[in-house]
RNA sequence: CGGAGCGUAGCGCAGCCUGGUAGCGCACCUGGUUUGGGACCAGGGUGUCGGAGGUUCGAAUCCUCUCGCUCCGACCA
């Protein structure tokens, strides 16, 4: 491609909506462009990319089984009612009607339709396993938008839906799913960790979630430095520790903390660590229910643990009233002794003795607190959230590191609740209707795209790894008004396209510096230069975008050479 | 949806408080010089000042309503 004829908007400076890296690099070096709200159109540089990562994913899919398909967009209400969606979902479905006044909404994900085409179409176990992919445009109307292609509302995405007749089958087709993954954001050239995630309302039995490793990540994940535990900080077990409280050795005293609320207040005030203070959260449930939840100082709850393990919709933090009504004074003051509700206390708090809690009174704490003696737990849980340094639930030794991750993928074993619902049921050997279990799977190609970019970029732009970048060269020529550096870019150009290797000829008549920062900015992975001060010496300057190398090419060599470094970073990165 | 903020040229912004000719930088077009890290000279045009209503002799500026966008919270690929 030559870049005088190629369209590839590059901006000098950072559009000022643009907040994360790869929403600014995605803008400036002409990868996409913003229609409305969380809504972009891919530019043709942006696109390849896209298409490379699709790409990706259709070779890694089919060589696990999978087969591709093509879904609508726009779904039928019917559908959507039939599994209880259509009023479950919330205004993050965007429905519509059609000129029948039909009603229809916008596929956010497509366990519906999937399960109509299979239900029709398989009616005997001898057809599974089976396991369908779609690459599609999904739409969903997302509060907030954000990050360019990160979190869009419309978005592309590879879903997969696996059905088979029974459990084994399930859990086969989700290794299966999982190794693709892990094959997929390898040949990507990510960084990257598969974690244990929460299922959430889906309810499923297991699911991981495929985490690029990056500081912009909305999730906080930790994994093991011995095993290969790793787990969203929503999921992450920690150890139970079977432990004596240790003997109280302090009396219990009041004393007067004027205006000390937060721990951090406290525990300044008294001269201690918030380590050696027991928070006490007042929680409201789902069942109505007000209870106390202990935690030492310095940590923090997992409202999903404590979710599950009260086995309600949900947790919140209690309103100022409610709390003022169960300790009788303002937040910022309760402790557990006199409280008249149920307590629950992170199992940490059981290695506790002689600690601060709260005086259930203004400005009132009291030192030297124990369990036992001055107050009863009603029950030790790990209900607290994993950060690093915590002790790993599944190896001996092992201690949790802390990462930020961008959610790429998702593997999700769902059961029957889909094949249930819509009555999709084969006949097994003994000729009796069994429904299909089923596992959904899903990339966000887009947002894996931006995720590289998250993780390979520098201070003058994007450096997009050999698999995902849009082209494999660049050829700048320095000069092409010089007839010895058109001749010798021109003849390099042709070679390299006779050699299959995908390049961009910047052949346009802009100064050496403009070329050099769109260069850096657009950040194709090779770079070669011809220009009169090697080309003398008949050479030219071959350049890796990310490691800096450099190295001097005779122009008869160039274009082999090139092809030989392609080939060795995309077989690198498959290992 | 709750809170905060922003809409002025393709992009980045000033002007608004205190009403009176719509501006700056970059980009773009023409001509020339220049050609290894975002050049220089000369010339050029670029706008429903987000929209609607109001106040006023006069509104980008003041008032009301509206639409859009961005950021912070609960959801998710």
């Amino acid at each position: 491609m030559r870049y005088t004829q190629y369209l590839l908007p590059t901006l000098k400076e950072t559009p000022a909506d643009a907040e994360v890296i790869s929403h600014q690099l995605m803008m400036r070096a002409g990868m996409i462009r913003k229609v409305a709200a969380g809504i972009y159109s891919y530019m043709p540089f942006g696109l390849r990319s896209i298409r490379k990562m699709e790409q990706i994913i259709r070779e890694e899919m089919d060589r696990a089984g999978a087969i591709e398909c093509l879904m609508p967009m726009a779904n039928p209400a019917e559908l959507w009612q039939e599994s209880g969606r259509w009023e479950k979902y919330g205004k993050e479905l965007l429905r519509f009607k059609d000129r029948k006044e039909t009603d229809f909404c916008m596929g956010p994900t497509h366990e519906e339709v999937i399960t109509d085409i299979v239900r029709n179409t398989v009616k005997s176990y001898k057809q599974l396993p089976l396991n369908l992919y779609q690459i599609q445009t999904k739409f969903r109307d997302e509060i907030r938008p954000r990050f360019g292609l990160m979190r869009g509302r419309e978005f592309i995405m590879k879903d997969a839906y696996s059905f088979d007749l029974d459990d084994e089958g399930a859990d086969a087709a989700y290794s299966k799913m999982y190794q693709a993954y892990r094959n997929i954001f390898q040949r990507c050239g990510l960084n990257f960790r598969a974690v244990e995630a929460d299922t959430g309302a889906i309810g499923g039995s297991f699911s991981h979630e495929f985490m690029v490793l990056a500081a912009s990540g909305e999730d906080a994940i930790v994994s093991c430095d011995t095993c290969e535990y790793a787990a969203n900080v929503e999921k992450a077990e920690l150890l139970y520790r079977e432990s004596k409280t240790p003997p109280a050795t302090a009396e219990l005293q009041k004393v007067d903390t004027p205006g000390q609320k937060t721990i951090e207040d406290v525990a300044a005030f008294l001269k201690v660590e918030p380590r050696q203070l027991v928070k006490t959260l007042i929680i409201q449930t789902s069942e109505d229910e007000v209870l106390a939840v202990l935690l030492r100082g310095d940590r923090e709850l997992n409202e999903i643990k404590l979710t599950n393990l009260l086995n309600v919709d949900w947790v919140l933090m209690a309103e100022d009233d409610v709390v003022k009504q169960t300790t009788g004074a303002p937040t910022g003051f309760a402790g557990p002794i006199g409280l008249k509700v149920r307590v629950i206390a992170d199992s940490e708090v059981q290695e506790m003795a002689d600690f601060v809690v709260g005086g259930n009174a203004v400005d009132v704490h009291y030192l030297g607190a124990n369990l036992d003696r001055d107050f009863a737990v009603g029950r030790f849980a790990d209900i607290r959230q994993a950060v690093g340094g915590d002790s790993c639930p599944r190896c001996a030794d092992g201690k949790f590191e802390s990462w930020r991750g961008i959610e790429v993928g998702h593997v999700f074993k769902l059961g029957t609740k889909y094949s249930e619902a819509m009555n999709a049921t084969v006949l097994d050997d003994q000729g009796k209707a069994r429904p299909l279990v089923m596992g959904c799977y899903g990339i966000g190609v887009g947002r894996t795209v931006a995720a590289a970019i998250e993780q390979n970029h520098d201070e003058y732009g994007m450096a997009l790894p050999m698999p995902l970048a849009p082209f494999q060269v660049l050829v700048s020529m320095v000069n092409p008004k010089d007839d010895a550096i058109r001749e010798a870019s021109e003849q390099l150009y042709r070679q390299l396209l006779d050699l299959g290797v995908e390049v961009l000829l910047d052949d346009r008549d802009e100064r050496p510096g403009i070329k050099f920062k769109d260069a850096d900015l657009i950040g194709i992975p090779l770079r070669v230069t011809v220009g009169s001060r090697n080309l003398k010496e008949g050479r030219v300057e071959l350049k890796v975008r990310a490691g800096g190398e450099m190295l001097l090419l005779s122009v008869a060599e160039a274009a082999q050479v090139v092809r030989q470094m392609v080939d060795d970073a995309l077989l690198f990165i498959v290992k």
